[in-house]
DNA sequence: TAGGATATTCATCACTGGATGAATTAGCTT
DNA sequence: AAGCTAATTCATCCAGTGATGAATATCCTA
């Protein structure tokens, strides 16, 4: 706030507080919704510095697009199920908890992913995203189709489109709805969603062997 | 545009136009990334036309809500189907073919809905919202559980929970996501989902009779 | 036909937002 | 030490935004 100019004595995370400010804020808000003074102020630090490390405003959002997709892509990587109930309750656990620690982000991914193709930020996002679709569905090719477990009678991509929708849509509905289905975001709330969505989806998506 | 000041000739329908520029430009971005000049270029109408006939900005944005949903909710409150069967998939045949005429109107009610509950947009939205809700609960209270047709172990909010899930997330995804699935938003497309959906919530919500 | 009510454009104001260059201080190298 | 580079703040610029009052033209009624 009322700092001196210059430069600080010892080391800085002025860069790092910009970029959870903006993680915080980008979160909530729509990109134009978001004003370079209101993340400065949040990061406790000048306006000008958003320029001087990341070019503009679009660039401190790409790169905290960048800087937290990143990790969830990898940790989605280093998980392999073997059956298919396990399947899509690891799936969704592993999910849920990756969310968990910034509630915002499947809302941030829509709005980006809705935008133009040709913004830097779309192009940023669809890679790492087409990544995550790709892992998490091959998981579910192998696991469900090539095992033989699924119902031969559904179309896969329809059969995925579901599993997607109870998985993604609690954290993109409005919180009035979220309330209205006696859902918080506690861990017994998610653990009960999780067992729920998995008994649907068995029922649903799988032959029914016994 | 090159309109000379002073009232026009016969009979004009600048206020329509500017209700019918903001549904366009509403459903697709925020409330804060529309400009008033855009809104007035697009309705080919004078700016301050809309302080005229809404007193704001925030007023046009409202007055088109109010304008948009009251038919919605309209034709939901028409119907009433009697089998469980019939039930899931007129509700979703009414749902899609309400939503085909203003694809961004799920979208748009999400964002509200996710805004500061204080806001008069907020109040306005949820009250329809509520009502919505409550209309399309009810359908599914009578026809599925009070009718004993929905399986006994189920938690009745989280079976409403997957519902809506399925409904509506096809609706609300980004294009990569539904392009993924192989769905367009054609007519045989939306027969398709509709089917698969009910298939789907028949397996997975109905006790399994015969 | 006179005069008020209605519907429209125009010019402008105050404000906010992003960008930017200059000034300032600290650290590092030689 | 001297000087170059890195990291800050500050003051300001300019474009765009919502709002607003005044001017203008048509309609309607007495």
């Amino acid at each position: 706030m009322t700092a001196t100019p210059g430069r600080p004595r010892g080391e800085s995370d002025a860069r790092q507080s910009l970029i959870v400010a903006a993680r915080h804020q980008f979160a909530q808000r729509t990109f134009e919704a978001v004003s370079t003074r209101a993340l400065a102020a949040e990061a406790g630090v000048d306006a000008a510095l958003i320029r001087y490390y990341f070019g503009s405003k679009a660039g401190l959002f790409e790169q905290m697009l960048r800087e937290t997709l990143e990790p969830v892509l990898a940790r989605l990587k280093g998980k392999v199920p073997t059956r298919a109930q396990d399947g899509f309750e690891m799936l969704m656990r592993t999910y849920y908890r990756i969310m968990a620690p910034n509630p915002g982000l499947p809302r941030l991914i829509q709005r980006v992913l809705h935008d133009d193709p040709q913004t830097e930020s779309y192009q940023i996002l669809q890679g790492i995203f087409e990544e995550i679709l790709t892992v998490s569905m091959g998981w579910l090719q192998t696991m469900l189709i090539d095992a033989g477990h699924m119902r031969e009678d559904l179309d896969p991509k329809l059969a995925r489109l579901s599993f997607v929708s109870l998985l993604v849509f609690p954290l993109l509905a409005p919180p009035l709805m979220i309330k209205n289905s006696g859902l918080s975001m506690s861990d017994a709330d998610i653990d009960r969603l999780v067992a729920h969505n998995v008994d649907i989806l068995q029922r649903a998506l799988l032959r029914q062997t016994e």
